[in-house]
DNA sequence: CCGATCACTTTACACCATAAGGAGCCAGAC
DNA sequence: GTCTGGCTCCTTATGGTGTAAAGTGATCGG
């Protein structure tokens, strides 16, 4: 019965994830006292992951970070996939949970969306944590009751709630993925972005000579100054994708009142 | 000197995606003759990726489905990175490029995210492959000429124009990250999500007796119908992550509309 | 017809997750 | 106090990955 086999794993992850029992460090039994704890190991991961990123998670990384194979984690965590899930947990208890409500609920909308994204950017694996079991741990809740009671007082049916909540995340996951790739990227290439992007700039004007008459829209659109160089510290792609943040936040929340309007006529 | 290799490197990619000279089977020399291709490769890969998705597209793969080893690809394409680049422009050329402009912007964008959120759904894949470098091959420009062509008609200033751009492609990038990650999950755990959702929800009321005390918002929500159970064939994750990208559209162009307000003001 | 040059194969290496089995420790039973 | 069974942690092994290195054989220019 492999539904049920499912349900007992299934049971098993909720139960680390909040804490329940038969997770924590009771060990009355015979044997050794365990050195680690699940606690210990998330932590080591969440460590691992944000010094070298999701590509240098593995098991044996995490287990050097704590002096210990990597098959003495598989005691305290099933798999990878639950060391991740716990470890998306954890990670977002770090997430701001109180907003002041008295300056508006678009203050408070813009305010959480910012650190959200913040937050991403500090943690750029947990964008790649797949999203399809939408919440799962205690601290998922958290950010999702945030979210909703900053939202609960424009007055929108329940429903649309939910589905503007859902919009904001995705927008806040795609820019943070916009930004966190385009941070990634020059240090594996070992090339400034800056560099990078002249460099393709110069070859694409070789290797697509009539790229104005092939993409008309795009090219008066450069002419008019929609792509300006960097004339700061920080890197183009960076800035371009943190004002694309910024202004695109603006025409969501616009559209979000835009909708409150419509519910309260 | 690393930079310069690097160019090196971003030159070859760069002709590989454009077709620039040195890239396609002149071979006038000797040696036996080529039997694949680059495009044979590249569509080998994608078919493999469409099918197994990305944890399934390995070098082997790929060369198993044209019959040869994993090291013959590396004659035609330097490495997986660059497949992948190669792999991600040509999908993109599947994309509709032309859209009726006479009902106005917003159908078209409307009509655009629309025909995007599918060509994700269709190649989940390509949400797995960095974005980065935001645009790099003769498709994506064609993808993004088609974007901007659509709202060029709105007033909008250019950098405006970017920025709403760059936020349309967060949006529903998220939005089909959310439907395609929802629709991977039940195939790969063997339990239909719906059984998988009232599985949680049983456990969930079990480990946290104190759910409504804790969340008093995501309760009032959920008991105002917010999560309303599926009573259709779509699975329950999936209808719900469609709907919140239809609504989410619709609220994300009711800010451009704001927007272009503020500009022509 | 010969030898340089290419496509392609085999082999090998380092890494990955994790299954299987073994070593040592230690609370409770006697 | 000794035994024992259960526990932690280790070593080893398996089948996967990308790709470097070297070998094989076909093909053309000379």
């Amino acid at each position: 019965m492999v539904v049920f086999a499912a349900q007992g794993d299934a049971r098993r992850s909720m139960a680390l994830l909040w804490r329940g029992p038969g997770s924590p460090g009771a060990h009355t039994g015979p044997g050794p006292k365990p050195a680690l704890s699940v606690d210990a190991i998330v932590d080591a991961a969440i460590a691992v992951a944000d010094a070298d990123g999701m590509a240098g998670l593995s098991m044996r990384a995490v287990g050097d970070r704590l002096g210990c194979t990597a098959m003495a984690l598989y005691t305290y965590v099933p798999n990878k996939s639950e060391l991740l899930d716990l470890m998306y947990d954890r990670a977002h208890a770090e997430l701001p949970s109180a907003y002041e409500l008295g300056s508006g609920w678009r203050a408070a909308a813009a305010g959480w969306s910012g650190d959200l994204l913040a937050f991403y950017l500090c943690h750029p694996w947990v964008l790649q944590v797949s999203q399809a079991r939408p919440v799962l741990g205690p601290n998922e809740y958290v950010v999702l009751e945030t979210v909703v009671r900053i939202l609960h007082g424009t007055g929108l049916p329940a429903v649309m709630l939910r589905r503007v909540v859902g919009t904001l995340f995705s927008f806040v996951r795609g820019a943070a993925q916009t930004v966190a790739e385009t941070r990634q990227a020059p240090t594996v290439t070992g090339v400034s972005d800056e560099e990078w992007w002249l460099a393709r700039s110069a070859m694409l004007t070789e290797l697509a000579p009539d790229f104005t008459e092939r993409f008309p829209a795009i090219s008066a659109m450069e002419s008019a100054g929609a792509f300006a160089p960097a004339d700061d510290a920080m890197p183009y792609l960076e800035r371009e994708a943190r004002e694309t943040f910024a202004a695109g936040l603006t025409v969501l929340l616009d559209g979000v009142e835009v909708a409150i309007a419509k519910t309260a006529s």
